[in-house]
DNA sequence: TGATCTCGGCA
DNA sequence: TGCCGAGATCA
């Protein structure tokens, strides 16, 4: 039997079988997420504020980004005369 | 007076005036935005649906683009056994 | 005054040991990120096309769903004089 | 039965006023979109960074928000020993 | 061009 | 108010 372009008209399962696996990843990352979702309430629930707890998750992904984005932001600040000092010894 | 490499240093109001010159055109947007809202509620007082007309925006967009995608799909659905007839004699 | 060994002005570690928990979470989650990721490549090397399949994958989501509002683009649609004819015998 | 011009099928072409008020509104919104694109080029070819830039517009829109988020962050930086000092002595 | 991310709509 | 999808932006 000679498949079409694209698998047009095709039954041979295969679709189906990708779908079902990507869907079975997704249960996975689910599951996870949901973790997370129960982590953030205990992080909430101990006195931190989540949207702070985030932040401090990105920064730490790239800390050194972060100190180099807030030393220009430093710069613009002081250009436009807000008055700020937004200093790192380094990101260690 | 020597300015620094990226205006280190410096206060001659350009970046202000950037910035300025930015949040007007924000402003006008917004405004615009406002409306678009307040057209949302007509649509659905007028008794349609805000999501499904949302769609229909998207579609208008680009009508050739949708109905190949919907052909596609179609196709695909078919492959994974999901009855459906998805037909369309052209988005004129 | 001497801090707590690596709680330099902080209070218990609770909040470092939330954040580990978190990231090792995220870990978890970006390796499962990475095999659907590969999944897809997958799919295209097959001969199906990516933005479809992710498509097809939000209507095995909610197929009921996805029915009703075809059905009411449908008459959407013809009421703005677009022609087409979508129908879906039922989404099983 | 004859149907209403340009109305086929359809009801009153409220619908279709409806979408074309939208569009239109839609229009007028890209048009400044792209004005600010276009800004965007020029701060970005005077010497300073566009995604700081955007940052520091984003803190121009409620600069209390952010020097309040700023010291909360100082705290939790300092709770998990990261070394930094970013004071803020008001967002002027 | 694709992945990430922020933002507005929706429940 | 929290989640989700879409749009925009950056690499």
């Amino acid at each position: 039997m000679i498949e079409g372009i694209n698998n047009v008209g095709g039954t041979n399962g295969q679709l189906l079988a990708l779908l079902e696996r990507y869907e079975h990843l997704e249960a996975e990352k689910q599951t996870i997420a949901d973790d997370q979702k129960e982590l953030i309430a205990e992080v909430t629930s101990s006195g931190f504020e989540g949207p702070i707890f985030r932040k401090l998750l990105k920064i730490r992904k790239d800390p050194e980004k972060f100190a180099e984005e807030a030393a220009k932001l430093n710069l613009y600040m002081a250009d436009v005369g807000m008055q700020v000092s937004l200093d790192f010894g380094g990101a260690s």
